[in-house]
DNA sequence: CATGAATGAGGGTTCATTCAT
DNA sequence: AATGAATGAACCCTCATTCAT
């Protein structure tokens, strides 16, 4: 009876689960690691704090998950983004447009990664190493495939994707402060994509 | 008699003071404001907890004024490299200059700019954007200057500021995790001037 | 499952806010307001810190609460006491009745109205006038019936009522300095009437 | 030399005692035993903390003595109004006059004694307990003298005069509450004195 | 004598975590 | 599974008191 409605009931569990974290990443996006308290987690997801600790075992194993996991939907989705297109301008357009769309319809993502555990987390720190070093690792893919093809000079990629990542992470931060940020990702994004083919050197030819 | 010999005094605690406000400033770094405690600072500055309060009157205050402060001295000496150059290459390799010796000789600056208060403190919120557009200020004079003066195209001069600041900000992240960073600051000096002047359309002459 | 027995989980949990309440108040009142600590009260209750901020707010709140609410237990029973009487030295006779035996069996509450936060914290001092308004009015009362019943002559009823109110808890508080106030508590009780009757002018007649 | 100087000495020292320890009194009406603090007091007396500790021992002390002094003072006042009269009714108007008196010019000393420090303090139990005690034993010697001298028919003076000093008290805190407590206390004192005269059986005659 | 910088015990309060129901 | 009452370590801060100058 019990194995038999185990279908049912894994799904039920993994529901209430995800909604733990989702009000997790909200609150924690919103008032950062420190000041988010277990209490505003459970009450944004309308359950008792029992059940917090019978889905995580503690608060700073769920915000390092958290952390974990956004950043990997982040960079994944900025991945996918690349890696559907070949030529550097597209990739970077491509890739950008990834990660403003995320920014837009999930502020939450971003302020997570960018502002809600920086420096509040011993533990966070190598997991925040990590995504800056997986991030700056895409750009820096982009970098060399460009290099390789001739198609911008030879230079230091990694340092490049560095300031891509720093460069970038700051426009978002500024968009998300609009009281729209949607119109102003346009503008925004042709001036990322100006910037950073400027900056490799990069020959604007006849197309894009 | 007891009229206190306010010359001596004043400077004893003007000294004392300031070594408060440094290890506090050092633990804030370390730490990150919510886990920096009153004990760990006072135990850093070799005084007993009510001291701290003879001299301060709390923590968030204690803090934010901090911030201010360093922000203050940090915004000024990159504006004091600049201003002392007129060309694009020298006002963006003056400034950087300046940043990097910060971040070099005082760590625990960036650390507490960048990382210790993030998100922690919402009083703290305005504080950081104002940061961030006096920051971004300094190079987007740089840049208008460089179109008035045409050696750089038309182009947005706010954006192009912005992304100057966040790329420049996490090179000098990723440098302070070297084990002897100032060693490689001379190279990431190099790499952000050429990617800064090719950014923003710079042609390299016969000079520099 | 788990849907919580509400009825008996709540009257636990109101029992032991009860207890709690009787703890604070005996601890109020044999140390006042700022001299009893939140540790005493719990230590007094059997319970940790935390569950009495589970149950109140803060120490102020609480406190504030309880003088309150004491005050309405003392004035609700003297007023029963008179209310059931009809003629003047009943009433006087009734309301002292009930007054003695509230001193006598729950000495904490005449202590934590007349002692235990008399000056400690501003936000009582109104609560404490009201307790004395509805008090003298209580007397007030009485001698005004007294008057339009011809017993006794006109005068002001609420200067009387004002000094009837201070004499008696003159008298009971010296009462409970007493090893034994149970004892002493009747040949007061005539004195105070005698006292009360005289003052106003009652003539004594054949009956009581 | 300092032996000669020691009489200038002595009255200044005593000046600044005396005048902190006014400040003190002042301070200590306003805000209650405890939450008066030390740097309100040297505050309000223009001194240093240390010369605080240079002429008292410590808070509790001071306030304590504060205590005894100021009401020895009240006692040896009303005392003399008493002494001065011989007819029951003359000495209880004198006394009142003398206590009402001290109310309106020096309501601090009021507050002080039946305010200020009641339940803060247990070492204050038994001052308390004696300034009572000395208050009573004014009234009950005043009663005792009309009963020797057949004015009033034999009855329980002590309880007689706990109700006395319990019933004028009630009325000068209701009069400090006034805006303009002088104009208010000749109607209260008739009040009082015949509120007295008629609770102990004194018939009125021609005079008075 | 006078000063005020320095001390640290102790108080109120928060909040992550546990566990009986 | 789910609940929420209960716990107590740890935090920020106050203030009476001391002592070198």
């Amino acid at each position: 009876m019990a194995y038999r409605s185990s279908e049912k009931t894994r799904q039920k569990k993994d529901a209430k689960r995800t909604s733990m974290m989702q009000a997790a990443v909200s609150v924690f996006a919103e008032k950062g690691y420190h000041s988010a308290t277990i209490r505003d987690i459970v009450k944004e997801a309308n359950v008792a704090i029992g059940t917090f600790y019978f889905y995580f075992p503690d608060k700073e194993t769920l915000f390092v998950h958290l952390y974990e996991e956004t950043a990997d939907f982040l960079l994944q989705t900025i991945e996918q983004g690349v890696k559907g297109q070949s030529s550097l301008p597209k990739q970077i357009q491509a890739g950008l447009q990834s990660y403003l769309n995320i920014a837009i319809y999930e502020p939450a993502i971003i302020n997570l990664l960018l502002v809600g555990g920086i420096g509040a987390l011993p533990s966070l720190a190598e997991k925040r190493l990590a995504y800056r070093d997986r991030l700056t690792s895409i750009w820096q893919n982009v970098i060399e495939q460009a290099i390789s093809a001739n198609v911008i000079p030879e230079q230091n990629s990694r340092r490049i994707a560095e300031l891509y990542s720093g460069a970038f992470d700051e426009v978002v931060l500024n968009l998300l402060l609009y009281p729209e940020p949607s119109i102003e990702a346009s503008p925004a994004l042709l001036d990322m994509i100006n910037f950073a083919l400027n900056a490799v050197g990069y020959r604007h030819s006849e197309s894009d």
